[in-house]
DNA sequence: CCATGAACCTGGTCGC
DNA sequence: TGCGACCAGGTTCATG
Protein backbone atom coordinates (compact mmCIF):
# COMPACT_ATOMS: atom_id res chain seq x y z
CA UNK A 1 0.00 0.00 0.00
CA UNK A 2 3.12 1.99 0.37
CA UNK A 3 3.45 5.55 -1.79
CA UNK A 4 4.00 8.60 -0.46
CA UNK A 5 0.55 9.43 0.36
CA UNK A 6 -0.18 6.28 2.06
CA UNK A 7 2.86 6.23 3.83
CA UNK A 8 2.24 10.14 5.11
CA UNK A 9 -1.05 8.72 6.32
CA UNK A 10 0.73 5.71 7.98
CA UNK A 11 2.94 8.23 9.98
CA UNK A 12 0.36 10.46 11.45
CA UNK A 13 -1.72 7.52 12.10
CA UNK A 14 0.98 6.07 14.59
CA UNK A 15 2.51 9.66 15.24
CA UNK A 16 -0.21 10.35 17.70
CA UNK A 17 0.15 7.11 19.33
CA UNK A 18 3.82 6.94 20.41
CA UNK A 19 4.94 10.61 20.55
CA UNK A 20 6.86 10.91 23.85
CA UNK A 21 6.80 7.38 24.77
CA UNK A 22 9.13 5.36 24.94
CA UNK A 23 9.30 1.34 23.89
CA UNK A 24 10.18 -1.63 26.50
CA UNK A 25 10.50 -4.33 24.10
CA UNK A 26 10.84 -5.84 20.54
CA UNK A 27 9.98 -9.28 19.60
CA UNK A 28 11.13 -9.98 15.99
CA UNK A 29 9.40 -12.73 14.43
CA UNK A 30 10.67 -12.37 10.96
CA UNK A 31 15.09 -11.75 10.84
CA UNK A 32 15.46 -10.04 7.81
CA UNK A 33 13.15 -7.36 8.67
CA UNK A 34 15.97 -5.75 10.45
CA UNK A 35 18.34 -4.66 8.22
CA UNK A 36 21.22 -3.10 9.55
CA UNK A 37 20.76 -3.63 13.30
CA UNK A 38 20.36 -6.59 15.94
CA UNK A 39 17.93 -6.81 18.97
CA UNK A 40 21.27 -5.88 21.05
CA UNK A 41 21.67 -2.82 19.14
CA UNK A 42 18.14 -2.25 19.84
CA UNK A 43 17.93 -2.20 23.65
CA UNK A 44 21.23 -0.38 23.66
CA UNK A 45 20.21 2.51 21.29
CA UNK A 46 16.63 2.97 21.68
CA UNK A 47 14.42 0.51 24.66
CA UNK A 48 13.68 3.39 27.23
CA UNK A 49 14.58 6.61 24.80
CA UNK A 50 11.53 9.22 24.19
CA UNK A 51 10.12 9.42 20.93
CA UNK A 52 11.04 12.51 20.19
CA UNK A 53 9.31 12.55 16.64
CA UNK A 54 7.54 11.37 13.90
CA UNK A 55 7.69 12.06 10.20
CA UNK A 56 7.89 11.01 6.33
CA UNK A 57 10.91 10.93 4.07
CA UNK A 58 10.28 9.75 0.65
CA UNK A 59 8.27 6.08 1.32
CA UNK A 60 10.19 6.20 4.99
CA UNK A 61 8.62 6.28 8.09
CA UNK A 62 11.11 7.94 10.72
CA UNK A 63 10.81 7.49 14.69
CA UNK A 64 12.93 9.68 15.75
CA UNK A 65 14.86 9.49 19.30
CA UNK A 66 17.41 12.04 20.29
CA UNK A 67 20.77 10.22 19.32
CA UNK A 68 19.14 7.21 17.00
CA UNK A 69 16.44 6.95 14.15
CA UNK A 70 14.68 3.89 13.03
CA UNK A 71 13.23 4.10 9.59
CA UNK A 72 11.12 1.87 8.36
CA UNK A 73 9.77 1.16 4.93
CA UNK A 74 7.02 -0.70 3.88
CA UNK A 75 7.66 -1.90 0.42
CA UNK A 76 4.70 -3.88 -0.94
CA UNK A 77 2.31 -5.16 1.68
CA UNK A 78 3.97 -3.41 5.20
CA UNK A 79 1.44 -2.55 7.64
CA UNK A 80 2.42 0.00 10.78
CA UNK A 81 -0.32 0.19 13.51
CA UNK A 82 -1.16 1.01 17.06
CA UNK A 83 -3.02 -1.78 19.05
CA UNK A 84 -3.88 -2.24 23.13
CA UNK A 85 -3.73 -5.98 22.28
CA UNK A 86 -3.44 -8.62 19.45
CA UNK A 87 -3.48 -12.46 18.79
CA UNK A 88 0.14 -13.69 18.64
CA UNK A 89 0.00 -16.29 16.70
CA UNK A 90 -1.34 -14.11 13.81
CA UNK A 91 -0.14 -14.66 10.72
CA UNK A 92 2.52 -11.73 8.97
CA UNK A 93 3.41 -10.44 11.94
CA UNK A 94 7.28 -9.74 11.24
CA UNK A 95 7.51 -8.16 14.38
CA UNK A 96 6.09 -5.53 17.76
CA UNK A 97 7.14 -3.27 19.56
CA UNK A 98 5.83 -2.50 23.05
CA UNK A 99 5.20 1.05 24.87
CA UNK A 100 2.71 1.58 27.89
CA UNK A 101 0.15 -1.04 27.57
CA UNK A 102 0.23 -1.15 23.42
CA UNK A 103 1.82 -2.51 20.67
CA UNK A 104 3.18 -1.04 17.44
CA UNK A 105 2.84 -3.56 15.07
CA UNK A 106 4.63 -4.51 11.79
CA UNK A 107 2.89 -6.81 9.72
CA UNK A 108 4.41 -7.81 6.61
CA UNK A 109 2.65 -10.69 4.01
CA UNK A 110 5.32 -10.44 1.48
CA UNK A 111 7.82 -9.78 4.08
CA UNK A 112 10.01 -7.20 1.51
CA UNK A 113 9.61 -3.98 4.22
CA UNK A 114 12.58 -3.45 6.21
CA UNK A 115 13.97 -1.24 9.64
CA UNK A 116 16.83 0.19 9.39
CA UNK A 117 18.73 2.14 12.46
CA UNK A 118 20.40 5.24 11.40
CA UNK A 119 22.40 7.94 13.97
CA UNK A 120 21.05 10.95 11.63
CA UNK A 121 18.82 11.42 8.15
CA UNK A 122 22.50 12.10 6.27
CA UNK A 123 22.45 8.54 4.75
CA UNK A 124 19.36 8.48 3.27
CA UNK A 125 19.04 12.18 2.32
CA UNK A 126 22.43 11.48 0.35
CA UNK A 127 19.95 8.55 -2.04
CA UNK A 128 16.85 10.36 -1.61
CA UNK A 129 15.69 12.92 -4.85
CA UNK A 130 13.41 16.39 -3.84
CA UNK A 131 10.00 16.05 -1.59
CA UNK A 132 7.19 16.75 -4.78
CA UNK A 133 5.02 18.62 -2.12
CA UNK A 134 7.64 20.57 -1.07
CA UNK A 135 8.17 24.27 -2.07
CA UNK A 136 11.82 23.73 -4.10
CA UNK A 137 9.53 21.34 -5.89
CA UNK A 138 9.30 23.98 -8.73
CA UNK A 139 8.36 23.98 -12.43
CA UNK A 140 11.98 24.86 -13.23
CA UNK A 141 13.25 22.41 -11.15
CA UNK A 142 11.34 19.58 -13.09
CA UNK A 143 11.86 21.53 -16.57
CA UNK A 144 15.54 21.13 -16.11
CA UNK A 145 15.70 17.84 -14.54
CA UNK A 146 13.43 16.21 -17.38
CA UNK A 147 15.80 18.15 -20.05
CA UNK A 148 19.47 17.34 -18.25
CA UNK A 149 17.84 13.52 -19.03
CA UNK A 150 17.11 11.00 -21.74
CA UNK A 151 15.18 8.66 -20.11
CA UNK A 152 11.74 7.02 -20.79
CA UNK A 153 9.16 9.10 -18.01
CA UNK A 154 7.46 6.53 -16.17
CA UNK A 155 11.02 4.95 -15.45
CA UNK A 156 12.24 8.47 -14.19
CA UNK A 157 9.77 9.09 -12.01
CA UNK A 158 9.99 5.88 -10.20
CA UNK A 159 13.74 7.11 -9.96
CA UNK A 160 13.90 7.72 -5.90
CA UNK A 161 16.89 9.71 -5.87
CA UNK A 162 15.24 12.16 -8.45
CA UNK A 163 11.95 12.77 -7.07
CA UNK A 164 10.90 10.70 -4.40
CA UNK A 165 7.67 9.42 -3.06
CA UNK A 166 6.06 8.52 -6.26
CA UNK A 167 5.10 5.41 -7.19
CA UNK A 168 3.02 2.84 -9.80
CA UNK A 169 -0.41 4.40 -8.92
CA UNK A 170 0.57 8.43 -8.92
CA UNK A 171 3.06 8.02 -11.94
CA UNK A 172 0.01 6.83 -13.85
CA UNK A 173 -2.66 9.05 -12.91
CA UNK A 174 -0.13 12.00 -13.30
CA UNK A 175 0.69 11.30 -16.58
CA UNK A 176 -2.52 11.13 -17.32
CA UNK A 177 -3.45 13.93 -16.22
CA UNK A 178 -0.81 15.55 -17.78
CA UNK A 179 -1.60 14.24 -21.22
CA UNK A 180 2.09 12.17 -21.20
CA UNK A 181 2.94 9.13 -22.88
CA UNK A 182 4.76 7.07 -20.12
CA UNK A 183 7.38 6.28 -22.68
CA UNK A 184 7.84 9.37 -24.42
CA UNK A 185 11.51 10.26 -23.65
CA UNK A 186 12.18 12.94 -20.50
CA UNK A 187 14.07 15.89 -22.58
CA UNK A 188 11.28 15.49 -25.49
CA UNK A 189 8.45 16.49 -23.49
CA UNK A 190 7.31 20.03 -24.32
CA UNK A 191 7.79 22.94 -21.58
CA UNK A 192 3.91 23.09 -21.43
CA UNK A 193 3.46 19.58 -20.49
CA UNK A 194 6.03 19.35 -18.01
CA UNK A 195 4.67 22.04 -16.33
CA UNK A 196 1.30 20.14 -16.39
CA UNK A 197 3.09 17.34 -15.08
CA UNK A 198 4.22 19.61 -12.46
CA UNK A 199 1.02 20.55 -11.56
CA UNK A 200 -0.72 16.61 -11.63
CA UNK A 201 1.91 15.12 -9.11
CA UNK A 202 0.87 17.81 -7.06
CA UNK A 203 -2.50 17.66 -7.24
CA UNK A 204 -2.65 14.11 -7.41
CA UNK A 205 -0.35 13.51 -4.03
CA UNK A 206 -2.29 15.82 -1.93
CA UNK A 207 -5.82 15.14 -3.11
CA UNK A 208 -4.41 11.52 -1.96
CA UNK A 209 -3.48 12.89 1.28
CA UNK A 210 -6.53 14.56 1.99
CA UNK A 211 -8.63 11.36 1.37
CA UNK A 212 -6.02 8.88 3.68
CA UNK A 213 -4.67 7.45 0.55
CA UNK A 214 -5.66 4.59 -1.71
CA UNK A 215 -5.79 1.60 0.91
CA UNK A 216 -8.39 -0.76 0.29
CA UNK A 217 -7.72 -2.31 3.42
CA UNK A 218 -8.18 -0.66 7.19
CA UNK A 219 -5.99 -1.31 9.43
CA UNK A 220 -8.56 -2.52 12.29
CA UNK A 221 -7.38 0.05 14.92
CA UNK A 222 -7.67 3.18 13.51
CA UNK A 223 -10.07 3.97 11.13
CA UNK A 224 -8.67 7.19 10.29
CA UNK A 225 -7.03 4.86 8.08
CA UNK A 226 -9.70 3.84 5.43
CA UNK A 227 -7.97 5.47 2.19
CA UNK A 228 -10.58 6.40 -0.48
CA UNK A 229 -8.82 8.04 -2.71
CA UNK A 230 -9.10 4.83 -5.03
CA UNK A 231 -12.06 6.36 -6.40
CA UNK A 232 -10.61 8.94 -7.51
CA UNK A 233 -8.64 6.87 -9.49
CA UNK A 234 -8.40 7.71 -13.19
CA UNK A 235 -6.72 5.21 -15.33
CA UNK A 236 -4.98 3.25 -12.76
CA UNK A 237 -6.41 -0.51 -13.15
CA UNK A 238 -8.68 0.77 -15.19
CA UNK A 239 -7.68 -0.92 -18.42
CA UNK A 240 -10.34 -2.04 -20.89
CA UNK A 241 -12.50 0.86 -19.41
CA UNK A 242 -13.66 3.87 -20.80
CA UNK A 243 -10.65 6.80 -20.43
CA UNK A 244 -12.49 9.66 -18.49
CA UNK A 245 -11.70 12.31 -20.43
CA UNK A 246 -12.01 11.40 -24.13
CA UNK A 247 -14.17 7.42 -23.93
CA UNK A 248 -11.18 6.15 -26.11
CA UNK A 249 -10.42 2.47 -24.30
CA UNK A 250 -7.66 2.51 -21.69
CA UNK A 251 -4.55 0.73 -22.32
CA UNK A 252 -2.18 -1.86 -20.14
CA UNK A 253 1.32 -2.12 -20.88
CA UNK A 254 4.31 -2.90 -19.36
CA UNK A 255 7.04 0.02 -18.31
CA UNK A 256 10.20 -0.72 -16.49
CA UNK A 257 8.52 -3.89 -15.54
CA UNK A 258 5.32 -3.01 -14.02
CA UNK A 259 1.63 -2.60 -14.87
CA UNK A 260 0.81 0.93 -16.90
CA UNK A 261 -1.85 2.37 -17.81
CA UNK A 262 -2.88 4.62 -19.96
CA UNK A 263 -5.15 6.48 -22.58
CA UNK A 264 -3.25 6.26 -26.58
CA UNK A 265 -5.82 8.72 -27.37
CA UNK A 266 -5.11 11.35 -25.01
CA UNK A 267 -1.23 10.81 -24.28
CA UNK A 268 0.85 10.67 -27.45
CA UNK A 269 4.52 10.43 -27.47
C1' DC B 1 24.15 6.91 -18.48
C1' DC B 2 20.23 3.88 -19.33
C1' DA B 3 17.31 -0.34 -19.89
C1' DT B 4 16.29 -5.03 -18.60
C1' DG B 5 15.76 -9.08 -15.78
C1' DA B 6 16.12 -11.42 -11.58
C1' DA B 7 15.74 -11.68 -6.70
C1' DC B 8 13.30 -11.02 -2.38
C1' DC B 9 8.04 -13.34 -0.58
C1' DT B 10 2.96 -14.64 -0.17
C1' DG B 11 -1.59 -14.80 -1.78
C1' DG B 12 -5.27 -13.87 -5.09
C1' DT B 13 -7.25 -14.61 -9.64
C1' DC B 14 -7.93 -16.59 -14.14
C1' DG B 15 -8.07 -20.24 -17.55
C1' DC B 16 -8.24 -25.12 -18.39
C1' DT C 1 -11.61 -28.79 -6.88
C1' DG C 2 -7.04 -28.70 -8.49
C1' DC C 3 -3.04 -26.85 -10.81
C1' DG C 4 -0.03 -23.88 -13.26
C1' DA C 5 0.72 -19.22 -14.88
C1' DC C 6 0.60 -14.66 -13.93
C1' DC C 7 -0.22 -10.64 -11.25
C1' DA C 8 0.53 -7.30 -7.17
C1' DG C 9 1.02 -0.01 -4.47
C1' DG C 10 8.95 -1.45 -4.08
C1' DT C 11 13.87 -1.64 -4.13
C1' DT C 12 18.39 -3.48 -5.23
C1' DC C 13 21.84 -5.80 -7.80
C1' DA C 14 23.96 -7.74 -11.92
C1' DT C 15 24.41 -7.50 -16.82
C1' DG C 16 24.55 -5.63 -21.63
Amino acid sequence: MPELPEVETVTNSVKKHIINKSFKSIEILWLKTLHNFTTVDFKQKIEGKNVIDVFRRAKYIIIQFEKNLLAIHLRMTGKLYVVDSFDKKQKHISLYLQFDDKYLIYEDTRKFGRFYMYENMDILNDKLGIEPLSDSFSQKWLIDGLKSKKRQIKSLLFDQSFICGLGNIYIDESLWRAKIHPLALSHKISKAKIINLHNSIIKVLSDSIKLGGSTIRDYTYDFAYVGNYALNLKVFGKDGQKCPRCDYIITKIKVAQRGTHYCKKCQRK
